[in-house]
DNA sequence: TTGAATTTTCAGTACTTTTTGAAAACAATA
DNA sequence: TATTGTTTTCAAAAAGTACTGAAAATTCAA
């Protein structure tokens, strides 16, 4: 497999995982073009590696930037944007912890406090209180544990994957 | 709130948290309906719940089944077929985990593997290379602490949460 | 075996999400 | 302030995904 053969079944993969969790595929296919290049790119270099309009080219590293993955840089005497991707691990894992837990974990867990305070008068409704009950505790402990990872630096994040395999 | 607002507002956040991680939507309605029936229900019953075709039910049912999180229960002296959810919800954790690994992990962890043996000969290619040798180390620790977690009980489970926000 | 009850399949339809591309907005320079 | 290069917006189109419902297949009791 040549170098150029690897890069793009990498930018594909990426893609296609992502959107398997929920993510746009071309947003992950420019993100991983952005990990992958060893220079900063244009959104017409972008546009023209993966043969995508403007619009959304625009519209992805815009998003990209939004979720704190890929970063602006302005080169003097150029009007043109550049763009890099953030190439240590560790922060882009973060970084997707940050933004999912405050996108979809805590209005989640917003919604079972709401649901838990229904009164439970009759033996029917007790199935879903202890349901909720339940997903709530382990909801708010995945939480206070997403806390402490993205607290935490690139080492103790090692550490805690060896401590956990023992 | 009534106990019946409560398990409505439920079942559809539990269905807009899923298609957020790339789970249809309907499939986790099923799943959120089973989890708080105190009884375990036919087909007929879910599509009348959740309003949704005989063949949407259907579908969703077996997929649930597929990815473990639903059973069948045979009454005796009746031919429908009854479905319940698994309850415990470090199971239903560990059950994701375990599909979601196979599914979308592992053949990532492959195709990485692939590319990183692409043969790094011009100077170019040394991000691509350094990239991927980074997203696959974390990816392999990834799928070695899911392997632990897998094989480990609900209270290990408990315990490493604990350990982890100290 | 038959036939009624039940489940499964799948082609067509509906719905949702993503993409395009041209126009508008913006920004830097002269 | 005009001009030109660049980015952003957004309505319409395309692509992708999920759903329906009726027909086919299956199952089981008689």
């Amino acid at each position: 497999m040549t170098v150029q053969e690897g890069k793009e079944k990498f930018i594909e993969s990426w893609g296609k995982m992502a959107s398997e969790w929920g993510i746009n595929r071309t947003m992950a296919q420019v993100h991983a073009l952005l990990l992958i290049a060893p220079e900063p790119l244009t959104a017409d270099q972008v546009m023209e590696a993966l043969n995508i309009s403007r619009g959304n080219a625009n519209m992805n590293l815009r998003a990209l930037l939004d979720w704190g993955l890929v970063h602006k840089q302005l080169k003097a005497g150029e009007r043109k944007e550049y763009f890099y991707a953030e190439k240590e691990m560790w922060t882009v894992v973060r970084q997707i912890m940050i933004q999912r837990k405050k996108r979809e974990l805590e209005p989640m867990l917003k919604v079972l406090e709401e649901v838990a305070n229904v009164e439970a008068n009759c033996p029917e409704s007790e199935s879903f209180t202890n349901v909720v009950k339940d997903i709530r505790m382990f909801s708010n402990k995945a939480n206070q544990t997403l806390d402490a990872l993205i607290k935490s630096d690139a080492n103790w994040f090692t550490n805690v994957f060896l401590h956990m395999v023992r």
